[in-house]
DNA sequence: CTGAAAGCGCTAACAG
DNA sequence: CTGTTAGCGCTTTCAG
């Protein structure tokens, strides 16, 4: 039905191979010859068809982006400069959300696999199989792994190691704004004497605040607590969090030059890790923040 | 590099088109090679080229997601709906942010239609031109607004029809956070005698709070706010916001429905507007609310 | 500088 | 039930 390219090529008196490279990269063809082309192909309203062109080319142009969940706005804000950085290549970005599940994260990698994305960005879970390992490595894909450093193993034993040791208690849920609900009730129930809260990430603070506020604590006062990422709300709610920055659009547009050069250069290879820096962000959740910051961190 | 069809139909002693029938839908191939077809592929490990085959059933099954920016909460729901009600069909969801910039907006519809996408979802700018709607609709494929009506005139109308007819100052600018900073900031250089503000979104409103905040005003004693979306974080500023809540999820969720239904029936036919409905949520920015929602809305 | 021809990897008639 | 044969729409040698 859409004008291909032989309606081009016969509307101009072409071959259909002089069309193809008036319309790409116009070298070798006749200057004249090419205005005629072009002309015709933006009266007929030509339109080429990538899926062809990948097919043949085998470079698909676009990456994948598989996230935990593009509602906690840390992954919004990673997928906003991912989308960017992106584009600068004209590459297009097929969104994933995994919720964290190994499965389900799996069966992403497989599809675009198959759709070939010339690669993929991911934050992974945390623990894959080493099935899931190999899996991963023989997709035959280039994949770039974010802001995975495995635990809270840096934090845990940071605080035992400080001046006056802390055994901390740590607790493992969902990602968001209910498991942060979840998790602090849970906590609350099982040791009322707690004074502080890390929080692995801004949208689980939210949900310690609100936990906090329906059972009568008030925040820094009763409790102190910390959050992780720096959201833009972060800010504005109440009380304004105390939280350690990350550069998350940055992270995103990086992790996608990383990737974008991986697909192209076969043979360029990167350091391994690569860690952005964070910043330690003092607001008023917080009553004392002696503690030196974790170096690693996780998101979900 | 990868395997291909042809490798398995070797492998497995069979021709490809048999290859290809086993591993599709199986009908009408015996059981017995369907069975060794399908091992022959897992132990190959074999994964079909998508791409080849989009060009030949001339189905992508991929969409087009065009949103103004992810990073608005907002959106980032309707995002995650969209994609679950995507992945039911096993179709993926190409992000896109257009900043509501009308240029941009249609340099994706046609990036995304020569990628021979099923179908666009996308939230629009306002005003299109004759030509921009003309391109829109005659690009070939099905596309779904979502969530816009134009302007205020019923926000507006709505006021002036009121028992005390009230002459609203309508200010226009960015549909984010520093929006929201920015128009407050001039609205209230320009009218410091404003008691109420309506903003067009939560995230607006949330720039609203932040410049009443910095100015000494108080929410809702100096200044009444009542924001548009009901965003998961709007309950956690400070003061809780009063906003109207929108079925952010099943909207995403209904519009790509129809999107593909619409790309598989070619003559089926939907009514032009789909409207779900608001609801008022009273938390407490408001000193009253006592007008009548407005029907239509919009977001950016 | 341009045309002819061979595919890219797969599906879909059409025979057998 | 299975194989043969055309393509899908484009890029890319290879000749001319």
């Amino acid at each position: 039905m859409p004008v291909k390219i032989k309606d081009v090529a016969r509307e101009s008196g072409v071959n259909i191979s002089t069309v193809s490279r008036a319309l790409n990269n116009g070298y070798g063809v006749n200057e004249q010859t090419r205005e005629r082309v072009v002309a015709v192909a933006t009266r007929l309203n030509y339109r080429p068809n990538r899926v062809a062109r990948s097919l043949v080319t085998g470079r698909s142009h676009s990456l994948g982006l598989i996230l935990s969940d593009i509602r906690n706005p840390f992954f919004a804000e990673v997928a906003r400069g991912a989308e960017d950085a992106a584009r600068t290549s004209s590459c297009d970005l097929v969104l994933c959300n995994s919720d964290l599940d190994a499965g389900k994260q799996m069966q992403y990698v497989r599809s675009l696999a198959e759709k070939r994305v010339d690669g993929i960005l991911m934050n992974s879970v945390s623990e894959l199989s080493r099935e899931q390992q190999a899996q991963l490595a023989d997709c035959g894909l280039p994949i770039v792994l974010l802001n995975r450093s495995g635990s809270t193993r840096g934090f845990v034993s940071a605080l035992q190691s400080a001046e006056n040791p802390v055994q901390p208690i740590v607790l493992y849920g969902k990602f968001n704004f209910a498991g942060g609900t979840e998790l602090t009730g849970k906590l609350l129930d099982e040791h009322p004497d707690v004074t502080a809260i890390f929080a692995a990430n801004d949208v689980m603070a939210f949900g310690v605040v609100r936990t906090a506020l329906d059972r009568g604590l008030r925040i820094p006062e009763d409790l102190s607590l910390i959050g992780f990422d720096n959201i833009e709300f972060s800010a504005i709610v109440h009380p304004p969090l105390t939280t350690i920055h990350q550069p998350k659009y940055e992270m995103g547009y990086a992790a996608i030059e990383i990737l974008l050069r991986l697909a192209h250069d076969k043979n360029w290879q990167i350091p391994e890790h690569r860690l952005l820096g964070v910043e330690m962000i003092e607001r008023q959740s917080c009553r004392e923040a002696r503690v030196q910051p974790p170096i690693a961190s996780r998101n979900s």
